[in-house]
RNA sequence: GGGCUCGUGGCGCAGUUUGGUUUAGCGCGCCUGCCUGUCACGCAGGAGGUCGCGGGUUCAAGUCCCGUCGGGCCCGCCA
């Protein structure tokens, strides 16, 4: 509702957000899913309403009819010369005397510089909003002059011009007070918040996000049904993998000592279904993976599933770029350009130290293992002797950290396992032999320094970090030390979207333990046709044509062209040294299908959580579904998990082999 | 499986390090009364906690010790 609505009757539904009672008349901020409106109970106008809005309380439930009103200025504060009114103009500042005509009143009319003013009737009525101080007046024009009066439009409300007068109110529920306020910006444990969801959810910029996800969701699936994707379910109760994640476990009633497995991602459904001739299969699906959560990951969660037949790596990603732009800009409203940058793995893992790269700021991670080959630090020379590697990143500004801070940051990097954090503070002093400040400055060349200071970038005024080890304990430290730092030196623009496509992954990855190769993604992910020869002389060089979309650091799409011919799939399962019994028995259907004409195919899953996550700028899950679990696991509404009865383990033939 | 961290009226927090003037304090909310233009309304008065739970040390425990439960973040795990 808004100006435009004034003199016309209305009927509202909603939630009491406040009541703010001035003994003769009492105002009640009335909430719906759309928003705030000023409801007014005013014993002038009907008696009995307003002798009942005397027991409404927040979050009581009140369906109210009235007439929507434009309101009234208030109090006259003043009277000024008619010649101001040429002021009166939005964009025109207002003069010193006008002003002061103000301030003269009370110091807390005092006008800020950000004051705007909308003319209501031409020649006759203004309204004059401080925004900076939440302060509205009401200008009218006399026959000689200006009379200015207290404004009581609320310029932080959508529809604080009107308010709607009531003349019958229906109370259609009370409501115990609420936990917490139902309002943005609220300080509440969020444990308090999950046990009164319901509450919880009704808070404005919770259900904005409830829209967004819906309007995600509506936004897929309209683009993919324009590309000519056809919307399938596959099942939910399926056969449980050994491989990867952990299944979610249902027993059967039927089958005793049997269980179904709930899918971990619909991958060999929908691969069927590109043998089964549907070239573009698309389903908005439900993943379950039994495993800890994190603030990203929960223990089921929505994935948006694609699958195209004929499709290579630039057919899939020119779809999910595509789709990504829809999603982001319909529903986010946030701009995206396309294509996306493609950057090849060991790349991305030699500058940023993962394959989720935040690219919104610098500080990337520079190889030093050659300049530092022959320094007389010990920690480095013995690491790069055994194989490591020493790398490290100049963050800007870092000399002014202190011990406790460096500290800190070792005890940081220690939980990815580096033993040390090294680090030179960069002076602004142009002796070389004092340039640099550390314990550790000693073991090295002058040259050596300066060599790092100048690959690095670092400038005076910053501290030079260096990890020293084993390269995945460098990756692993060192990229997230950045991203540690990028946040708490708030390097980052939050307002930036930076989208990009990891491609080049190897297909297989060397385990020592088991003393042979893994497969990198999963069994099924297609190598590239160059490298495909390799797979019978050096297995470990052989690239995959797997893909993944990151953006701002968050893995959001991952993918892959799939192996359709039979005789590659074969090979594959002879370098992983999978037995032929088991082959049988885990995929015997999958493989059996492939023999029976499969297409070239390609897929890709972006996770709807991420996205609706990015677009709302939330780092926790939790955030973006509607009724998540704890990080335990719970359901902090229902409980769930719970205890089943005797009868019910009885008929599943299951025994319960603790102490409950 | 492991590390860190939090748990004090309905909510947010202080007090815990150095046990004892705290009958456990503050803000918000709540309740009652007054108030016809507020929008974080105002004014006056009031109710409400035994400090997550269990055990121990002590003359004395919110405060120290042990255990346990619950929330969160991270490593492992997971793509």
């Amino acid at each position: 509702m808004r100006l435009s609505d004034a003199d016309t009757t209305a009927q509202l539904n909603g939630w009491v957000r406040r009541r703010r009672d001035h003994g003769g008349v009492i105002f009640v901020d009335l909430r719906d899913r759309t928003g705030i409106t000023q409801v007014v109970f005013d014993p002038q106008i009907d008696e009995k309403a307003h002798a009942l809005a005397d027991s409404v309380r927040s979050e009581f439930v009140l369906n109210v009819s009235g007439t929507v009103r434009e309101r009234a200025p208030g109090e006259l504060l003043f009277n000024a010369d008619a010649a101001f009114q040429a002021e009166l103009v939005n964009g025109t500042p207002l003069s010193t005397e006008f002003r002061s005509l103000f301030s003269d009143l009370d110091t807390k009319y005092t006008l800020s510089d950000d004051v705007k003013v909308n003319v209501r009737e031409p020649d006759k009525r203004w309204l004059l909003t401080d925004i900076e101080n939440n302060r509205t007046y009401d200008i009218e024009r006399e026959a000689d002059s200006l009379s200015i009066y207290q404004g009581t439009v609320n310029p932080e409300l959508a529809t604080g011009e009107i308010e709607v007068a009531v003349d019958s109110l229906n109370i259609l529920n009370t409501a115990k007070t609420p936990p917490f306020p139902v309002e943005d910006d609220i300080e509440v444990a969020e444990d308090i918040r999950m046990r009164y969801r319901f509450v919880d959810l009704r808070r404005p910029e919770m259900q904005k996000t409830l829209e967004m996800r819906h309007k995600a969701a509506l936004t897929a699936r309209n683009y993919m049904n324009e590309q000519g994707f056809l919307e399938i379910e596959t099942p939910i109760l399926m056969n449980s993998t050994p491989e990867g994640a952990r299944d979610v476990l249902v027993p059967s009633r039927y089958y005793p000592g049997k269980f179904y497995a709930l899918p971990q991602s619909p991958q060999q459904f929908k691969q069927i279904l590109m043998m089964s001739g549907v070239d573009r299969y698309f389903q908005i699906a439900r993943c379950f993976r039994d495993e800890d959560t994190r603030a990203d990951r929960q223990l089921e969660f929505t994935q948006l599933d694609i699958e195209m037949s004929f499709a290579g790596v630039d057919d899939v990603l020119e779809i999910t770029e595509g789709l990504m732009k829809r999603i982001f800009e319909e529903a986010g409203d946030i701009p995206v350009q396309t294509p996306f940058l493609r950057l090849p793995y060991y790349e991305s893992m030699a500058r940023f130290g993962n394959d989720k790269p935040d690219t919104r700021f610098g500080m990337e991670l520079t190889d030093l293992s050659d300049v530092m080959a022959d320094c007389d630090f010990q920690v480095f020379t013995r690491a790069l002797s055994s194989g490591g590697q020493v790398k490290g990143i100049a963050v800007p500004g870092g000399a002014d950290f202190s011990r406790k801070d460096i500290e800190d940051l070792t005890e940081f990097v220690a939980t990815y396992r580096a033993k040390g954090l090294a680090w030179v503070k960069v002076t602004s002093d142009d002796q070389p032999e004092s340039k640099y400040s550390s314990g550790i400055v000693k073991f090295f060349k002058t040259e050596q320094l300066e060599t790092a200071q100048e690959r690095m970038g670092a400038k005076p005024g910053d501290i030079m970090f260096f990890v020293a080890d084993r390269p995945k304990v460098v990756a692993d430290a060192l990229g997230s030390l950045r991203l540690h730092l990028g946040r708490k030196l708030n390097m980052i623009d939050e307002n930036r979207y930076n989208f990009l496509w990891i491609v080049d992954y190897p297909l297989f990855e060397w385990n020592e333990e088991a003393n042979r190769y893994e497969p990198f993604h999963h069994l099924f992910t297609g190598a590239t046709e160059e490298t495909l020869p390799l797979l019978d002389t050096d297995p470990g060089r052989v690239q995959s044509q797997h893909y993944d979309l990151v953006c701002n650091g968050s893995e959001i799409c991952s993918g892959s062209v799939r192996i359709h011919r039979w005789d590659v799939q074969q090979k594959i399962f002879d370098i992983l040294k999978i037995k032929p019994e088991d082959i049988k028995n885990r995929f015997g259907y999958f493989i059996d299908a492939l023999e029976y004409g499969t297409p070239p195919h390609a897929g890709i899953a972006p996770g709807l959580d991420r996205i609706v996550m990015l677009m709302r700028n939330e780092e926790n899950i939790r955030e973006v579904i509607a009724f998540p679990k704890s990080q335990q696991g719970l359901c902090p509404l229902t409980h769930a998990p719970s205890t089943v009865t005797e009868a019910q383990l009885e008929e599943l033939s299951i025994r319960v082999d603790i102490d409950i």
